[in-house]
DNA sequence: TTAATTTACGCAAACGATTGCGTAAAATAG
DNA sequence: CTATTTTACGCAATCGTTTGCGTAAATTAA
């Protein structure tokens, strides 16, 4: 009754006595075997449950159907949401998504990026963690052709596909809309500097102050790599020397961070300071005091990443015409 | 330079002069092969950077080195943390994880576990869905000798590997609790009614109240599935007739479901009624008024789980010995 | 020096599916 | 009734690795 191994191909020609290709063909409902013996076929094959095996299609197809995503925290609504927006163009087109994460270790992102492309995956989605230069070579070092797509942190070359949010332009509106509630010292906490997403945000900080007549401090800048202890010494050494009446957060954990550490402070200071930053968090709205945040549309720009990636899939060398989509960011919770 | 093509075995065999056979035992340094060659071949092979094609590989082979996950949502951090510690166990133990999510849905359930299949994964962990019956189904009709351990979510028959928390003593201790603060009108939010945390935390809750006297209103007990709308339609309802003091929510989504809810009723209700529920996400202890949360161990659960699986992948076919694993849970913010 | 053993390698089958090509039998054309 | 085409199938190579077995040459034993 229920075969202890999978059926495969020759069991039915052995069963059926016919060819194994016969069998083959009769299965994907060739239009050289006769109507007869496809329906005998594909009734017996039905009938003991027979599945394709999908290694064995891929080493003869040369491709696997699936495409792989690699995130440094899937826990991180922004982007469980980029996977969501990937998963749902996906498997529209017959794809599976592969998550990987990399705990923000470059180490492990790269043993993730050799072993995607051991297995073959037919396209790649990434956002590449803080030391680009290693992560590039291990791209070149890979010598297949295998299709790329970078979103959030993007390299700065033309010669990719890309697809980010408008940092520039919500930090400035982030920022201005600080100022608009009298706020004059305002601390900007960054994510690791050199990478795309920090300089982008920072210009944008840096250009909102300016245009309000604000000079900026460099003191009130503070960068983090993705280690708690970085963040939470920068916090506590603002604090203690240059009291911020605001926080721009550039990421979601840096987010919450600022928003615990403020809390924690003495009153009136803790409901006083406002902050507002980058997070996609769903309850982040149910925080009082206020958490304004910094919506990125997540679920949009996986669906465009994953369509960019399974488009240059589809059509494999041809024209390489690198696409650069920047989505706008909304800025939300403010009142 | 660098290759179009990923290089193969009797690419380099061609170039060396030299069987495919010899390359491929070269390679993995088997002692039939003489120093001198070996060196040759070694050498050779990382010039060129030769990676073996882990599709055919696995043909061979018959095994895949990657272990599936498949978990309702990504974004939930207790799924997030059981990921984790899968992937902690699983990748010093050569393997890798794939991460694959339901939302909720048992149709792409199924798929999925299908796909698991086909792809010839090594090992399966899985929470499964609403509806067992369906994927028990699947599960039997995927003829492969397919390793599977369950955890959180687990069937009740004893045939089959589990993982779990100790659901009732949770929900014994966070009723309790509830009941310790005064409230004496308890509402449970429950998951789908028939899944085993559902029966097993709503036993923990009766429990408590009986022990404390206090008698089991039915009305006081909602079953909610995974769309937003029934949640809110009990909670509505509740409110509207019931008004419970308190509520004992059983999964992260409906406690903060529950606490958007409560925190729009009108003062001075919506800070005396008080909630603990089922959760693992990082910042719920910033919520004011508290949260109180009953959290999992679910690193650990996942790394238990993992073990198992890893251990019944290693050992195959031999002594089938079920394991059945419960943790405690703790309860936290209480106060 | 001859026989037995060891060393170092190549041949070919296998994993499971796909597909170009060849070919009997059947159908159609002339 | 023969010649040509079509139908319906089988053979065998292929994808990239692995591995059992066979075998020359080199080494050791007697």
């Amino acid at each position: 009754m229920d075969q202890e191994r999978p059926v495969k191909l020759s069991d039915i020609s052995k069963a059926l006595n016919l060819s194994v290709s016969t069998v083959s063909r009769a299965l994907k409902d060739s239009h050289e075997i006769g109507e007869e013996t496809k329906k005998i076929v594909q009734s017996y094959a039905s009938k003991v449950n027979y599945r394709p095996n999908l290694i064995a299609q891929s080493l003869k197809e040369m491709n696997t159907r699936y495409i792989a995503i690699i995130v440094p925290e899937i826990s991180n609504s922004f982007f469980a949401e980029i996977v969501n927006g990937v998963e749902f163009v996906a498997n529209n087109q017959g794809y599976h998504v592969v998550i990987y994460q990399t705990h923000d270790s470059t180490e492990r992102e790269i043993n993730i990026i050799r072993d995607v492309a051991r297995r073959k995956a037919d396209g790649l989605l990434l956002s590449p963690s803080t030391n680009q230069t290693d992560v590039n070579e291990v791209m070149k070092s890979i010598g297949a052709k295998l299709p790329v797509v970078y979103f959030d942190r993007v390299p700065s070359d033309n010669y990719c596909h890309k697809v980010v949010c408008d940092n520039y332009q919500a930090a400035f509106e982030a920022t201005t809309w600080l100022i608009q509630q009298g706020k004059k010292r305002i601390a900007h906490m960054a994510g690791p500097s050199g990478i795309s997403i920090s300089i982008e945000r920072l210009a944008g900080y840096s250009a909102a102050l300016l245009h309000a007549g604000i000079s900026v401090d460099p003191n009130l800048i503070r960068y983090s790599n993705f280690l708690a202890r970085e963040a939470w010494d920068n916090l506590r050494d603002l604090e203690e020397k240059y009291q911020p009446d605001a926080y721009f957060a550039s990421s979601d954990r840096l987010s919450f961070y600022c928003y615990e550490a403020v809390q924690k402070l003495p009153e009136p200071r803790a409901s006083e300071v406002k902050i507002v930053g980058f997070t996609n968090a769903h309850f982040a709205h149910l925080l009082r005091p206020k958490l304004s945040a910094i919506v990125q549309p997540a679920f949009d720009m996986g669906k465009i990443a994953a369509e960019m990636l399974l488009n240059t899939i589809s059509k494999k060398h041809k024209d390489i015409e690198y696409g650069f989509i920047k989505l706008p960011a909304v800025l939300k919770n403010t009142e």
